[in-house]
DNA sequence: CTTGACTCTGTAGTAATGTACAGAGTTTAG
DNA sequence: CTAAACTCTGTACATTACTACAGAGTCAAG
């Protein structure tokens, strides 16, 4: 196979040029081999890993816990088991968010509710509620 | 009750100086009356509109969209009807989040089910899946 | 009345995550 | 061979949500 240029690596990651030429600043991909020009040559598996970046923040793991994610990989002491704690670590805060999104929707349903739809926003019972400290709101 | 000077409502609200003088360049707070000396003034409920943003921002709101809470409620033509409407449209909203969010949840899942925990992280199949193009993740 | 704490404006910096040129050199299709 | 497309470096800009001064003026306790 021969190596890829940045664009064509691009295209099939789905990512953009600069954003390559971002993440090897930040060191979530190796400084590829270059062309006697100054271009980068990088092999196949770069377009996986750029995925595999793409997917992990789709997921919700900022490029800083994915670069930790690769730092596991390297390291021959990291086990299966601790890249599976990260998993569900990450699957934990994911629950506290929605938590808290239905806190909120619960709260502004409950305020829809109590709203008749009618009369002056002076009188309107959803914006007060936030004001509290805390209790109305959760 | 006496206004209160910045670092008063500040420390009430629980939120930085620089913050509050922040949110009122943004538009979140009004401009509040000042002495002589040019020092800010704040009413008493400075503080729960204050803690109202804090509140919301926790909860997953961004400062633009607590604007647009307030804007809802500063605007004297708007009915009770109208902010139960925007609050109907953002229960939407936040609904769409939540099911974004369970479905990052649910591809995690699967991730950490397939994986035993055992083994070196040479053979653990959730790095493999996130090198996938898609399918794995959603 | 002095001194230390407070506040003012204005500017600049931070972190995260890119995106957008400018100006120059390189590669490739026709 | 030429022109279009591509890539290079380096810098600057965008967004969100603050945070940190600098230098000057003000307030309040003792």
């Amino acid at each position: 196979m021969k190596p890829l240029t940045i664009g064509k690596v691009a295209s099939r990651a789905g990512v953009g040029i600069e954003t390559i030429r971002f993440y090897e600043r930040e060191g979530l991909i190796a400084e590829p081999p270059r062309k006697e020009s100054g271009y980068r040559l990088y092999p196949e598996d770069a377009v996986a890993r750029l995925r595999f970046i793409r997917h992990a923040k789709e997921l919700g793991f900022s490029l800083k816990e994915i670069k930790e994610l690769f730092a596991l990989r390297v390291d021959p002491e990291t086990t299966c088991k601790e890249i599976r704690e990260r998993a569900q670590a990450k699957i934990g805060d994911i629950e506290d968010r929605i938590r808290a999104l239905q806190r909120v929707k619960r709260a502004l349903n409950g305020l829809v509710a109590s709203c008749k739809g009618r009369g002056p926003v002076s009188e309107c019972p959803i914006l007060d509620a936030l004001g509290q400290d805390g209790a109305k709101c959760c």
